[in-house]
DNA sequence: GGATCATTATTCGTACACGAACAAAACCGT
DNA sequence: ACGGTTTTGTTCGTGTACGAATAATGATCC
């Protein structure tokens, strides 16, 4: 129910509606490395660029995607009460048996600083324990206990769920284009 | 350098075998050809389902990528000291002129709290300016001073590069179908 | 051995992100 | 005109994200 009604034509922004046509002509035939200093193909543009339109750009349309992404994981997680960070760290923990918490950062993405976040957390809620590296005492490692086990074996069908919602509005063909380009980008 | 050496070192995760057994109701008993990389076909699953792997789900790869963008944008724009939001709104201000602080946080994908945090901050630093508006009393207007056009219009070329680094990885034809396919999950 | 460098974990500060609760103003149907 | 609903903006609390600084330990080189 309640339909979003996210339609911001309210004022402005309704006098012109150009289609996009192409998108970023940057000449670049293949493989710009990231070589810092190409500042802009400046030079030779003898095609009018398009405008800048920011909500356009991979990282507005990445930020988006990520938050519905999120929101779709919040949804059909609130009975759990797990968020996507903690559900990722738990289930490779559960699939990896046992992590130092640095390894265990690298592995899901995290910093150091915000996996610590992370696994405090966890640790409060019983569902990880953190046990000191006799062989290197600068670490901890981190590893599932028996409830964080279950909740996390238990939730995969909810996560299967929720990575179905969020690719729902692409056909399975494009699904699978999508994840083999997304992987790339990470 | 030093190497990343970020390999986890999986002895496990190879010798499994246990079946889920209990996900989602996905007991069709005719199972058509095993072929790995059959996407999703949405309502009856065959059976042989593949382990479930966080970190190649949609949600943590878009969190991944997202990432990725935001370090990108950080590098370029250092020498600004401009965030990705904060980039974001004073773009669009720019181009549409003014704003309510509710409707700009709409058209940029920011929840009322976040973007009230974005607009002080710009504020604070003179790029934008809070007026309140006449005709509608809760309102508070959001425009762009001249530091904050001429920011931002200065900009623009570092954010297209932004652009064009994140998406590197792929080639032309490639980036054209993964935004396609992006801005419909969004 | 001892100096140097790298890794691990922690803490601090800042910035998104959002649910929830709130007050003021606008809107609406009757 | 009135009362209920919606919209707008604010504040609070929690969680993710990360740069920077720090301390302790391990690894390496001379």
């Amino acid at each position: 129910m309640s339909s979003p009604k996210l339609s911001p034509r309210t004022r402005t922004a309704a006098a012109r509606r150009e289609e996009p046509s192409l998108p970023s002509g940057t000449a670049s035939p293949d493989a710009p490395p990231p070589s810092p200093g190409d500042g802009q193909p400046s030079g030779a543009a003898p095609e009018g660029e398009p405008p800048y339109r920011v909500t356009e750009q991979v990282g507005y349309l990445l930020r988006r995607a990520h938050q519905r992404a999120s929101a779709l994981f919040q949804e059909h997680f609130s009975g759990i009460d797990l968020t996507p960070t903690q559900f990722a760290a738990l289930s490779v923990l559960v699939d990896e048996g046992e992590l130092s918490q640095n390894l265990l950062g690298r592995v899901t993405a995290m910093d150091p600083a915000t996996i610590q976040g992370v696994v405090m957390r966890l640790r409060d809620r019983g569902l990880v324990e953190r046990v000191a590296d006799h062989t290197d005492r600068r670490r901890f490692m981190v590893r599932p206990t028996a409830a964080g086990r279950a909740i996390a074996t238990g939730a995969i069908a909810e996560a299967r769920a929720v990575t179905a919602a969020t690719l729902a509005p692409l056909k399975p063909a494009e699904r699978k284009t999508f994840l083999a380009l997304l992987r790339r980008l990470g």
